[in-house]
DNA sequence: TATTGACTTGGAGTTAACTCTAAGGTATAT
DNA sequence: ATATACCTTAGAGTTAACTCCAAGTCAATA
């Protein structure tokens, strides 16, 4: 497969998927003949991993010492594993924040969209949002 | 409240305080007769509201829009809320890429322990996985 | 065979979001 | 009154993760 085809397969630059290899965020991916890029099922399973580890905010850093890792061979398993996991909990950490900030978002537009059908803003009495207390407007 | 003491409510550093405020992330904070800020409640519900939308990865550039309409006035309330749905839709795709993240280390942290605990490495047949295809290591 | 378009490398440049520095002002304890 | 710790601003510097560029190579087409 084409550096171009994974590209779209996964929705990344070619620079990208250049930059990843280079720094060690996948192994070396197989070349034809004239050094082109030629992207094996293995070299497009790291990729897969790598982008979607990636999109959940996983440091580059993780994935570099994880490849590192997996290519020093299997007495790393138990290493690995432990990487995993903390990596794992930061996530959960992460996600933990996200619905937080949903919560927080959700409340608003609750508020704004009954100001809209009925004219006027009514936060919850102790609930009330730096954007607006008590549906009176700052300044 | 002194900026210390906001600092160590939200976690967030003098620095970032002083940057949110002067980017415009949150509206100008009040201050003492000598200069120095002191935040009064509203400040500091805005401040929440930054550091809580901010871990959820909303730029800021969303945050000082959001600041700006706010004081526009209620009649921006419409264009605010189109622009906290637009957030929400936003967060909510993060969150999925997080799901699946963790999915995928779950099921390698799954196979990992069971390897520690066997002593082989065992990928289930139609998910094996990149960084060892079907309890062989590459190379 | 010549052109065209995509590929290669090494290295420089960009962007977002802080983070630090310098030079000085404020406030409280001795 | 002076030392100490913390505050102020403006502006420069840093970091992670790309992204772009130049100069050249490869491969398919006219």
């Amino acid at each position: 497969m084409t550096i171009k085809e994974v590209c779209s397969k996964f929705n990344v630059s070619p620079d990208t998927l250049r930059y990843y290899e280079r720094v060690g965020v996948i192994p070396e991916v197989r070349r034809t003949s004239g050094g082109i890029r030629d992207y094996s099922e293995d070299d497009i399973k790291w990729v897969e991993t790598a982008t979607c580890f990636r999109s959940a905010g996983m440091p580059i850093d993780l994935l570099i010492e994880y490849v590192k890792l997996f290519r020093e061979g299997d007495h790393t398993i138990p290493v690995r594993c432990k990487l995993l996991k903390e990596a794992r909990e930061r996530i959960l950490a992460e996600r933990k924040k996200f619905d937080e900030a949903l919560e927080k978002m959700n409340y608003k537009i609750r508020v704004y969209e009954k100001a809209v059908e009925t004219g006027k803003l009514e936060w919850d009495e102790n609930n009330n949002c730096c954007c607006c207390n008590k549906s009176k407007t700052k300044e």
